[in-house]
DNA sequence: TGTACATCAGTGAACGCGCGTTCACTGATGTAC
DNA sequence: TGTACATCAGTGAACGCGCGTTCACTGATGTAC
């Protein structure tokens, strides 16, 4: 039994590549399934698709994930952390003035859908329940709980007529306007989109100050 | 070379059943893929499993379909337009009445997101891109037409300030977050589901209110 | 009304293919002493 | 510092399987006369 007297060591999980026998093959399974997800969805790949996209044999990605749906969760989790972290400066960039921060949250929503597509789509469309992984439920917490904290910080600022909204209430609505928005007209979904007369950041700064407005909180 | 002179036929191509080889394979091809995707979601299963479900061999559908995102895409379109026509139908129910037409449609954008989550899902998680049909692009065509004839109503009726909403925009918002609380909180992805405070319905109706109301359109 | 023919929906056998998964292995790295 | 050993990530061969797709066929229905 060894006390942590560990000698400092080049650090393996992060950062390091083409060292051993192919590098952190984990990390690089996950980049060649986001790629995979970003050009097909999420169902658009098997399992030996991304072991050879990763330049690797197909018996190697079970040294790593379990199967193909536990590389997706994966994804999934990982993405949920980024959208937190996103959702979270944007909160705290414009935290004490309400509106703004609703606003910028919105914004950086809009963003992560965009610029992480592959991720957004494992994340809400992953093709399977992907529910019974408690690390994963406590990322997409994390993501949820920055826009309920706005809608709370909202609701205390609320000067409105009528009854005090709930909370909760107030950042399901956001989400849900948020969600709504990036599927439909951000994803790689085309139902609607052609029908688009603005930006989607526009169209969702819109709605949310058109929304806002009725809690007493924005001017318009 | 013929006039339309037919004599009275039994109808082919819809009621009959269990006549020829196996009835009309066409139908049961589309229910049985519908049954698979409620219960796996629009990726779920092969073209010889359908053709399986459907009791028949698995070269048989290929006289109905091209492929199987062929046989995904008609289910889309057939979604679309009982998706219309429910629509349609909330919007007569309370025509003179913008809010209450526009709170109708809601309901009803819920009620088929529940009752028929197979369809909802191909329309909008197909799994592969699904615009080239324009058969499909008209009747979900008919379906936004719907919302947008409601939104410009409604703001035909406008007398709040500020400057008038663009009927489009409002149409978006309307349907953005219909689509939200549908693809969040009523079909197969639990990413948020467990935090409900209430009803779907009921989030939706008390977000539509909320909104309609900055357009100065409702009273609460 | 009856007969011969055309049509066409579904059959089942056949094929090549890639997937998922296992297994004993190999060889680079980490560690004890 | 050197050596022997343990660990463990990736290999490649192997397997059974089901899928997608084609094909000549069959047999029920529709139609001409």
């Amino acid at each position: 039994m060894r006390f942590t007297s560990d000698p400092p060591r080049p650090p393996r999980s992060e950062g390091a590549r083409e060292s051993y026998h192919h590098g952190n093959l984990r990390e690089a399974l996950i980049t060649a399934a986001l790629a995979l997800i970003a050009e097909r969805g999420p169902a658009g790949f098997t399992f030996a698709e991304v072991a050879r996209a990763a330049g690797v044999s197909a018996a190697a990605p079970y040294r790593h994930f379990r199967d193909r749906n536990a590389l997706v969760a994966e994804i999934a989790r990982q993405g949920f952390e980024r959208f937190a972290t996103l959702l979270e400066d944007a909160w705290n960039t414009a935290k004490p003035d309400p509106v703004a921060a609703i606003e910028n949250c919105g914004r950086a929503y809009l963003a992560f859908a965009r610029r992480e597509p592959a991720a957004y789509a494992a994340m809400f469309e992953p093709g399977f329940p992907l529910e019974d992984d408690a690390n994963l439920l406590r990322a997409s917490d994390n993501a949820f709980n920055v826009v309920r904290r706005a809608a709370e910080a909202a609701c205390a600022d609320w000067r409105g007529k009528g009854s005090r909204p709930p909370p909760m209430m107030v950042a399901l609505h956001i989400w849900a306007l948020s969600h709504g928005i990036a599927a439909l007209f951000v994803g790689r979904t085309d139902a609607l989109r052609r029908k688009l007369p603005m930006a989607p950041e526009d169209l969702l700064e819109a709605g949310l100050l058109i929304y806002l407005q009725s809690l007493g909180l924005s001017a318009a």
